[in-house]
DNA sequence: AATAAAATTTAGATTAGTCTAAAAATAAAT
DNA sequence: ATTTATTTTTAGACTAATCTAAATTTTATT
């Protein structure tokens, strides 16, 4: 593995995160914006990220990371969730508090402390906010995923899919502000008709009718 | 506190730990060589931190931290000192392992995270190398220290520093069973060549130069 | 298919930190 | 007190990462 700046580290693993959820490709003002740059500066790195065998690039036509550089982009993750959930477990920080100085964390390149950490914290398989922490070689366990309509209240946990995709009922998602990777927090289950009452992203709360709550897959975050 | 750059806390803390033991102004090749860097860029990063009013600089005539600076470097020494003790308390790492990758973690900033870690620690006072910890104000416990050299016979101990950290000499000291925290007690002193009979744990016994005794700190047992 | 809109890339400039080589100032030695 | 040696500073250039504004390419719309 070729030695990266945090500025590369970072865009490769936005990149895979962009990857992840949407699709083949991403464009430099998608990037651009989760980096928090402009798509001139993104498309300098992406040459250079190209140079270095790290993604694929066609002018105009938007990137794909290479083997390797997903490799690398995973590597990054594992030292950020395993951060995370040292933060959580160890130092008693919230789950939604330690985004901003895992993200600090993560770019500690000596890949001893990383392998001593994971011992350390009894090698976790998800961090706290329920993603999979993927191991050396970049392999992770899928975790299970649960009905909306199936979890208890007080549980928590992120939208990853929906089991039915009639305009109609992303259109009603939408309006409602429930969209794949939102936070989702079950709040109460009304008994006599299945609906379900719910936070979204810790703001405000919303009543989904059974049908409603029996068309979204959640993967609950860790206790 | 103004935010700083790594690089620009590492001359300050740099800067700090030459004034520490030199005296009371340093110049800038020290410093390049500390730093691992040239006397002309020294010279510019001066000008910087003499801006910011870290420290007070004459021209020709050497550098010393303003209380600002000096405050500032304690705080990042702080920083750096408690990875330490986490890296050898909990991930295991021997003491003379961790300098490489605590410099790294020292530059994460959030003061949270420095206050949670001193608590998750438990408040230590003394980093591995028996250096102390300094605390939210900069303040410190100071322990006396002797050289080994000055340890009249009879009297017993701790090892708390090392005043030479070439590689050469920690590995002759690993060599004798010499490491931060070892119990030793001064059997003989050698008044022609200065060297020092000493009891290592309560164990095995061993003949130390003065050379070496001199690069060696203790703390003395009371009584 | 032609044109308008959106996205992307290039060109040129900027900032932080560094370097080498030359100039200037201080310190040491005759 | 001059001269020599050492240290420090300046001048000018380089790299990484960024920006804005203009040019280009692709995509969408009439």
């Amino acid at each position: 593995m070729i030695q990266l700046s945090s500025t590369e580290e970072n865009y490769l693993k936005n990149i895979y995160r962009l990857l992840a959820e949407g699709g083949e490709k991403v464009g430099t003002n998608e990037i651009a914006a989760l980096t928090g740059t402009k798509a001139a500066s993104v498309s300098d790195m992406l040459k250079k990220l190209a140079e270095k065998q790290l993604l694929s690039y066609r002018k105009y036509h938007g990137v794909s990371l290479t083997e390797e550089g997903t490799k690398t982009a995973l590597l990054i993750l594992r030292r950020q969730r395993l951060w995370e959930v040292f933060l959580v477990e160890k130092l008693k920080f919230a789950w939604d508090e330690v985004a901003a100085i895992a993200e600090e964390l993560e770019h500690v390149k000596a890949p001893v402390l990383v392998r001593r950490l994971d011992e350390y914290l009894g090698f976790p398989k998800f961090d706290p906010h329920g993603d999979p922490i993927p191991d050396e070689f970049g392999e992770w366990e899928s975790s299970p995923r649960v009905l909306l309509q199936e979890v208890a209240p007080g549980k928590a946990g992120k939208v990853v899919a929906v089991t039915n995709s009639s305009a109609a009922f992303l259109s009603y998602l939408d309006k409602v502000g429930i969209y794949i990777g939102a936070k989702v927090e079950v709040l109460d289950k009304i008994e006599f008709d299945g609906s379900v009452e719910l936070r979204i992203d810790g703001g405000k709360t919303v009543y989904l009718s059974r049908e409603v709550a029996a068309n979204l897959q959640v993967r609950l975050h860790p206790s």
